[in-house]
DNA sequence: TCGCTTCCGTGCGCTAGCGTACATAGCAGG
DNA sequence: CCTGCTATGTACGCTAGCGCACGGAAGCGA
């Protein structure tokens, strides 16, 4: 049923309630965020926050060397920003598009002032930013005590939960950069999966063959953070 | 100024304003709390809150076999049990006393219900958790990206903050499962560091000897996380 | 004083992932 | 077709940290 741009393609905003959803649909606008584009800078006031339909945006952790480490990805189960709302206006951390598409912009004003009202998107907000600490602390653990391989089809599963399709475009350089590795050890992992049928690659491309074969080869830290993300969210939606 | 035991000792209660103060004051329970003691388990609803005072809290997220990691550490400058007034009422994590001594415990209704009063506690706890945030997502990237011997640094550092005193109570088994590595690993970077006369270990008493020494070894994560806490709760207090 | 437990130190072989270097293959444009 | 760039594959030595095993030392209780 839904346009072919809703903002309630986006899930947070999908569970506005009549009233809230009234108040902020005329400020939402609508943007295509491109694969690599930046939307949040380290220490940077934020003008926006985001709420992506169909694109996925990386929170990253970058250090001083330029070496860095997502920390958690967002789809459109969730928002890009959370620091507006949360108070502290801005955040050590980047926010990166992982996966080209769209997304809804809203004022940051705006979203305070309706945050403010605490009616039902402040909880929802607040739950969701729960689902992204579980997250990161699961990801945390994870770089700490999992191989490679195995992260590298916890990062496939997530970003497969986030699209519409089976098909990620996605250089290998670029995962290393997300999982805070070498090139060449995504190149071996990714081999791996390849050569088990499991995906395919090629030049920029993953397509994703065997989901399952993935989910078996993938530590328990892929099912906590769903299970968490499921319970605070309640993802019992068709798409 | 402060009694020998005031809740103000908190830096969170401290910062309230005068007529939350009062509210809460009543239902404010001073507790000690014994090295090891849990104060949240794994997908357990909590009754209380906890503002320690004196004591030092580790959230650790703990896997199937055992392995954990320290996600992120709370003391006088913060308040363990987020999820309750973040709406997920649980969590996958464990809280663990990682130094014993004092705290406050609040019921977790009343809390909420003060909360839910969009005061001046909601703006601080919720600040608060950005600087939890933080703090989670530098681990992630320090376990990633720093040796050992670095992140044991940083470890003693974030504790030191957070002590009244230059000694720590803690064994290298237990500074190993925060850290999620071998306890041997521990004793050869703690070794390094008593031989270049920064600590002294002895049997579960690790006396800091140069603070400056550790500062100049440490990884930028210290700082970054330091700073961001400054930033988001102003410590400008003399203790 | 003896015995037991806890805590710390050390050694050794092993492996995952790093740093580096280089080779190849697809794609685009002239 | 040739050039050049980007993405991927491969190889090799190196190191940090792991798993395991053991030894010793400090404290505690009987």
């Amino acid at each position: 049923m839904a346009l072919q741009h809703d903002p309630r393609q986006n899930h947070l905003l999908a569970a506005l309630s009549r009233d809230e959803y009234q108040r902020l649909t005329p400020h939402l606008e609508r943007v295509e965020l491109a694969l690599g584009e930046s939307l949040v800078e380290s220490g940077k006031v934020m003008q926006h926050v985001y709420f992506p339909t169909d694109s996925i945006v990386s929170l990253l952790c970058v250090m001083e060397d330029g070496d860095s480490t997502e920390i958690a990805v967002v789809g459109a189960e969730g928002i890009v920003g959370i620091s507006l709302f949360m108070g502290g206006e801005t955040t050590p951390s980047r926010a990166i598009v992982q996966s080209a598409g769209g997304a809804y912009r809203l004022n940051g004003q705006r979203l305070k002032d309706e945050f403010d009202r605490a009616g039902t998107l402040q909880h929802l907000l607040l739950r969701y930013t729960q689902a992204l600490i579980t997250q990161m602390a699961q990801t945390a653990v994870c770089n700490r005590h999992h191989s490679l391989d195995q992260q590298l089809c916890r990062w496939l599963l997530l970003s497969l939960d986030r699209l519409p399709t089976n098909e990620l475009v996605m250089t290998q350089e670029l995962i290393a950069n997300m999982l805070g590795v070498r090139r060449e050890g995504v190149t071996e992992s990714a081999g791996k999966l390849q050569r088990a049928g499991l995906i395919s690659y090629h030049r920029g491309h993953i397509s994703i063959l065997d989901r399952p074969g993935l989910e078996a080869r993938v530590c328990e830290c892929y099912a906590v953070v769903k299970k968490e993300y499921d319970r605070l969210l309640g993802y019992h939606r068709p798409g």
